[in-house]
DNA sequence: GACAGTGAAATTTTT
DNA sequence: TTTCACTGTC
């Protein structure tokens, strides 16, 4: 059973073996069937699947085949060197990638379904739901998301507002990324101020009292666990004899530690990923990993696989462009083997709403040839730039999809659901208590809350307990703590009591009746939750209830126990992604962040939205801007056939409207990579023809607005003109003001807002 | 404890 | 522009 074998302890403890458990076979003994998949590889991708001795580093550029690799060498590990399946540990990032490598896997060698193939977290998950007693952990935890990380530090340290809450959580995350803990003076380099540590140890006071785990936990605390626990370490270094990571320009430090205590002398060591998409520095990834992979792993063997069979080879050759500006990389050069293809198109459009006409216009065309929307995926920056396609979409009747909006697990509704469902499990979970205690509203006040919580810490009571104890405070709150508790019991009626995990002689069979969706229902109802949200849902128009009734039909899957619903909490929790609307299938159009596209591969991709202060965004660092530059690159890799890049003289951000320059990133490539169409901006290389002199009028304002000028705006304050240009037949002036920001100005439109002061 | 009104702020986010 | 947190009123 897959509960029982949280870590594959037993198995390693059963089965007798050598340091390295090859069976004693020769070693080319490969199948049929696995002569046929290995046939299929490039000389380097099978220099790579064959390779089972030192550490070894494969370099995969963008549609380079890497699934088909790593994939292609579990089956030969298991089928050509006789490798234990339960001894190989496979890692990715996100619960899809994990998915689908498993599932090609198997498709491969049926018994790669012993691998351990699962995500940085949730292995970290399953280690301590097997000793979460050594790891300081509750043994009924439950996993606590960055929004309820956010409600325990603003509980923690009640001065803070919510914002500057979701600021020291996200610190404290990252704190954890680096496996730093309040007392560490590393702390200061992501946070120098002396509150931090402060902060960062009320927090976890606090969360070590709901006895529950945050993400940063899942990682961080199995390091410990085997940093410090020679007995745990031992018995997860004998079951692992290799050990392969996916994505790995995004791990952290704390994953690279893992990695480093979980690798056994004999352990053989394979890590896969590109340094040229790192993009998540930000939350701690350290493509340093990558870089010195060498240094940590000495003896490693670099492969690189540089034929690229996704895209035409005039996108790859602007990927390259953008991408080798870039200093701290390892290098690589992608081929297309796919050879010609049509040219990227660069477009420059005068504002957003010709942007989203444009695409749409586009992608109109090609339906009417026979494309089909599926083909095409627009792609942004920033989710705040996809509800003009929306818009333009609705109204011309495109479909579309955005992807990664409103998860369904972050939906009001199923959070709720969800708070109950963990108070279930583990009774001192704070934040699942604040959150269920009074919604819906039983004139259960804050300030009773508060007293209740407080009762709790102060007697080391659950505090469901706590409300039992509870005497003060108003006949109103006595009738609602009342009816809480009510609740409470007749659902924790329902649900066995936990076995302890060593009493694993019968696994949880799930007989017939007792699923743990009954369960759900039955919460569901018994909270009042299906009113609550089904009266909104009647206001609102929405799909609250039914998204519960989602819920539960998830939980079908679990038997109804205590074990029973935290495995569904843990699948739950660590599988955040799940969207509401599945119809993967649809012909839609994809929107998408840039960041959300990782892995993914369109026909016909559009890059929107390449204007300076958008893409990269303002105030950049040279680091940074090398990551935004990543991100470009990962971009413009998705395009399988056609590429198009837009960028607007003029867009409205924060319903005012900006003048803008392209992006950087558009002056660093060669003009003959991209054709041009639009008006690009004069100071644009690669701009057709002369510009048109000036008619009357616009000389006029030119006369008026000379270099030097000095000037008084309206919201902006003293500025001095340090440029002007025509564009679109308009005269733009570009203004530095003392405060030191940068503005373009149409004079003709600003007469009311501009005064003219004199010259510098 | 619910609601309307005001003011300040505004990335990206695998898990 | 939109969103969300905070404030004051009923």
């Amino acid at each position: 059973m897959d509960f029982i074998d949280i870590t594959g302890i037993e198995s390693s403890s059963i089965i007798a073996k050598p340091s390295r458990l090859y069976y004693d076979v020769p070693v080319m003994t490969a199948s049929p069937a696995l002569d046929q998949h290995l046939s299929l590889l490039n000389p380097e991708q099978l220099e790579a699947v064959q390779h089972n001795s030192s550490p070894l580093l494969i370099l995969a550029g963008a549609g380079s085949g890497k699934t088909r690799v790593i994939t292609t060498k579990i089956a030969w590990l298991i089928g050509a060197q006789g490798a234990d399946p339960r001894s190989i540990l496979a890692v990715t990032f996100t619960k899809k990638a994990a998915n689908e490598m498993a599932g090609r896997a198997r498709q491969m060698e049926s018994r790669a379904e012993q691998c351990r193939i699962q995500t940085f977290h949730s292995f970290g998950a399953r280690l301590l739901r097997f000793y979460p007693e050594d790891a300081g952990l509750s043994a009924n935890f439950t996993v606590y998301d960055d929004d309820d990380t956010v409600t325990l530090v603003s509980k923690a340290v009640p001065k803070l507002n919510r914002q500057q809450a979701a600021r020291f959580a996200h610190k404290i995350s990252l704190a954890k990324d680096y496996c730093l803990d309040p007392d560490s003076p590393e702390l200061a380099e992501i946070d120098s101020t002396l509150d931090f540590p402060a902060v960062y140890r009320a927090y976890q006071n606090r969360l070590r009292g709901t006895g529950n785990a945050d993400f940063g936990d899942l990682i961080m605390l199995p390091v410990k666990l085997l940093e410090e626990n020679d007995r745990v370490r031992t018995a997860m270094q004998r079951r692992y004899e290799t050990i392969l990571v996916d994505e790995y320009q995004d791990s952290n430090a704390a994953q690279f530690r893992l990695l480093k205590a979980l690798a056994g002398p004999g352990a053989y060591i394979c890590v896969v990923g590109d340094d040229d998409q790192s993009i998540y520095h930000f939350r701690g990834a350290e493509i340093q990993n990558m870089l010195s992979f060498e240094d940590a792993f000495p003896g490693a063997l670099v492969i690189r696989l540089e034929r690229n069979y996704r895209s035409v080879s005039p996108v790859l050759s602007l990927a390259d462009a953008v991408v080798r500006r870039n200093q701290g990389r390892l290098g690589k050069t992608l081929r297309a083997e796919r050879g010609k293809g049509k040219k990227p198109v660069l477009a420059f459009l005068p504002d957003q709403d010709e942007e989203t006409a444009f695409c749409a216009e586009m992608i109109e065309q090609s339906h009417n040839k026979g494309v089909l929307y599926g083909d095409w995926a627009i792609l942004y920056r920033t989710n705040a730039q996809s509800p003009g396609f929306e818009t333009e979409f609705l109204r011309r009747k495109i479909p579309y999809r955005v992807v990664g909006s409103l998860k369904f697990y972050e939906r009001e509704e199923i959070k709720d659901a969800l708070s109950w469902l963990a108070f279930m499990a583990n009774r001192r979970d704070e934040v699942a208590f604040r959150r269920i205690i009074n919604k819906p509203a039983r004139g259960i006040g804050e300030v009773t809350v508060e007293k209740i919580i407080h009762t709790a810490y102060s007697s080391s009571l659950s505090f469901i307990d706590a409300c039992r104890e509870f005497t003060g405070g108003s006949k109103k709150a006595a009738g609602g703590i009342g009816k809480f508790i009510g609740i409470f019991d007749t659902l924790a009626a329902l649900l066995p009591p936990a076995k302890p995990p060593e009493d694993n002689g019968t696994p949880a069979v799930m007989e017939d009746g007792m699923r743990l969706s009954a369960f759900a229902e039955r919460l569901v109802t018994e909270s009042g939750l299906d009113e609550y949200h089904s009266a909104r849902d009647e206001i609102a128009g929405t799909q609250r209830l039914a998204n519960l009734q989602e819920l539960a039909n998830a939980a079908t899957l679990y038997p109804l126990s205590t074990e029973g619903l935290l495995d569904f909490l843990d699948h739950i929790e660590l599988d955040r992604g799940m969207e509401l609307d599945t119809s993967e299938n649809a012909d839609t159009v994809t929107l998408i962040t840039l960041h959300n596209t990782k892995g993914l591969e369109f026909p016909k991709v559009i890059i929107t939205g390449l204007e300076s202060g958008i893409f990269p965004r303002d105030g950049k660092s040279t680091e940074e801007l090398e990551e935004e530059r990543r991100l470009f690159y990962v971009g413009i890799t998705r395009a399988k056939d056609e590429l198009y890049l837009t960028a607007c003289a003029r867009r409205r951000i924060y319903g005012r409207t900006e003048f803008c320059d392209p992006s950087p990133f558009l002056y660093e490539i060669d003009r003959d990579l991209v054709s041009i169409i639009g008006n690009p901006p004069p100071d644009f290389a690669g701009s057709r023809g002369g510009t048109a002199p000036p008619d009357p009028e616009q000389q006029a304002l030119l006369n008026q607005w000379p270099k030097g000028a000095r000037l008084f705006h309206d919201d902006y304050g003293y500025g001095t003109v340090v440029s002007r240009s025509v564009n679109n037949g308009e005269v733009v002036i570009k203004v530095v003001f003392e405060n030191g920001g940068e503005k373009h100005f149409m004079p003709k439109y600003q007469e009311a807002a501009l005064l003219r002061i004199g010259d510098e």
